[in-house]
DNA sequence: CCTGGCACTCTTCACATCCGAGTGCCAGCG
DNA sequence: CGCTGGCACTCGGATGTGAAGAGTGCCAGG
């Protein structure tokens, strides 16, 4: 167990660390934060950390800087979350405000985040699984050729073609939209497998086909589309990083234009609370010196999707997480709202 | 007037330096190329051809590298467009055949696009300004409360929530789904506020507001995504730009994340065939140092947008070129049988 | 347990040196 | 007139040396 003191010491060293990018010593460190104990006490301190793992030197008569087990201790001991000012929330609100659609919605937040962390912004969209259906709609494009809207109760929006094995009248189809909204509209996702199951036997033998067809396509779309999707702003932020950035940057970027490791990386991310990855914790060998900041959001009191910043290890985390928790609050009541 | 041994010259300076990223000398250049004459006759070639700016010296006793006047005369005059090998074809093919629906025909460009070339692609979505209508549907999801989903012939959708100024019944929505669709299915989108101008006279008098608001709603989505979309990708080949890639990069990816700039940038570019810009040649300062190679797409004879690379000045032009030239070709076909 | 002192280690920077690639110029040759 | 070989020159990059400085670990004393 370490003393009080000594957290204190860790303390610093990380916020010292983060603001200058540079290793610290017990000289500066004694200056900088009145600990009240002279530079050799520290220097007993530090090396007692270094032998727990929580910081390490560079090389031989360099000063310390935090190891990823370091940040773990600061964030999960050390630092609050550091909440956001007035102005601040104003300026969030009345940003997210002037959105007209749920793309829109989405690009500002990605907008917001990377600015005001002035690191990279990832949010998935609102996930399909978790929500319900507004509403299903059918269009006859051509005798045999359908188009199948679903419209979700989070605004969004997915289209497929259907090809229908025999020409499908007018009349069928109204009955169809009628028969296939009454029992799903408002039903949640995962409901609806189970409640169109046996919606062809109503129709004729000849329309029975073209019914299983479209039934099968929307059951793909449910899905298909849990393949979430995800916006990425801020990438310029990258160069932040840090002066050994041009090593650091390229595994980066390939992880973000992979969504696929994106989404594995906020899925695997704790469903409630925010979540912090530091460094190794990543699953993902890329991002091996980043921390990922990630918290879910939604419309109600259940989180339908994540957000959160990619950046540097070596972060101002109260702020980042602070910034992060505040943009998905005010997220989650646009949505709640449209 | 420059000979044509010159002309020589400057391509095989061009070659070298794009293959060794390294300023090349005179005696480096007879060696890898049989110019048929000395590493002196090629010094006085070179002199000559930095007096008229095509080449230059980072510093005295240093080789010569090409300048963007330089990489413009080789573009224009020396360098031709490599085409695609037939395995590269079909491979191309194949990968783009796989593609659902117009998002996916579009990743998967981007993702083609930035693996060929090994530079960032940008994407253009098919412009909706000159595409034609293939349905207007209407849906009733409140009783004053509508949603509009316009489709495409080029697969695009986009819908809108329209709110009624007062209750709206089904019939009259039968109706006006019918008398919309019989107006502008097939018609070309700057005709549509012309075709759809008198449409309210033929409602009563309550349903008036409705239908105006229905059809300033419409008219608002033709203007309004005419703020084309993008997709980007390949970001990680920013990392080849070169030993200075640290100080370039920046710039680049702000450019890359400012939507606008790249649409004005993919805007100026010719109508017809393909454009290169070469580092100054492009408005955008961030992009001085790189080079865009685009051009347009369609699913007919003629482009519906625009696709293309952005890479450092120093790329492969003729390598680049063909790819670029294939991938447009293939994506037309494959907009065109949807 | 804290503190001041001290010897030690390493990095960093400035400065000096050397080497070689590449140039420009010139005189000579076909 | 254009090409060529020769030659002196320039300059950047690599290498080496030395001094300075930051930081550490350890120890003896309060």
């Amino acid at each position: 167990m370490l003393s009080e003191r000594r957290l204190q010491v860790l303390r610093a060293i990380v916020q010292d660390y983060v603001g200058t990018e540079e290793p610290v010593g017990s000289k500066a460190l004694t200056e900088r934060h009145n600990l009240g104990v002279s530079p050799a006490t520290v220097r007993n301190d530090m090396a007692a950390l270094e032998d727990e793992g929580f910081i390490a030197q560079p090389h031989t008569s360099a000063g310390r800087i935090p190891t990823d087990k370091g940040y773990r201790l600061f964030v999960d001991k050390l630092a609050g979350v550091k909440p956001m000012t007035a102005p601040e929330r104003r300026a969030i609100q009345n940003f997210l405000d002037g959105a007209v659609d749920l793309d829109d919605v989405v690009a500002r937040t990605v907008r917001l985040l990377a600015q005001l962390t002035r690191q990279v912004a990832v949010v998935q969209y609102p996930s399909l699984t978790r929500s319900t259906v507004r509403h299903v709609e059918l269009l006859s494009l051509a005798p045999a050729r359908l188009m199948l809207v679903l419209i979700t109760d989070t605004g969004r929006v997915e289209q497929r073609m259907v090809d229908c094995p025999a020409p499908f009248g007018e009349a069928a189809l109204a009955d169809l939209r009628a028969r296939l909204n009454s029992r799903v509209a408002g039903r949640r996702f995962s409901d609806v497998p189970r409640l169109v199951e046996d919606l062809a036997d109503a129709f004729e033998n000849e329309d029975r086909g073209t019914v299983t067809t479209v039934l099968s396509t929307l059951l793909e779309t449910l899905v298909e589309e849990n393949e979430e999707r995800l916006m990425i702003g801020g990438t310029a932020n990258l160069t932040r990083f840090g002066h050994d950035f041009p090593l650091v940057i390229r595994p980066v970027l390939e992880a973000l234009e992979e969504q696929v490791v994106l989404l594995k990386l906020l899925g695997e991310a704790g469903d409630s609370g925010m979540t912090v990855r530091i460094g190794h914790e990543n699953a993902y060998e890329g991002l091996n010196s980043t921390s990922v900041v990630s918290v879910g959001y939604g419309s109600g009191g259940e989180a339908v999707a994540k957000l959160g910043v990619v950046g540097p290890t070596r972060m101002d985390y109260p702020g980042t997480m602070g910034a992060v928790r505040a943009v998905a609050r005010y997220v989650g009541q646009i949505l709640a709202e449209s």
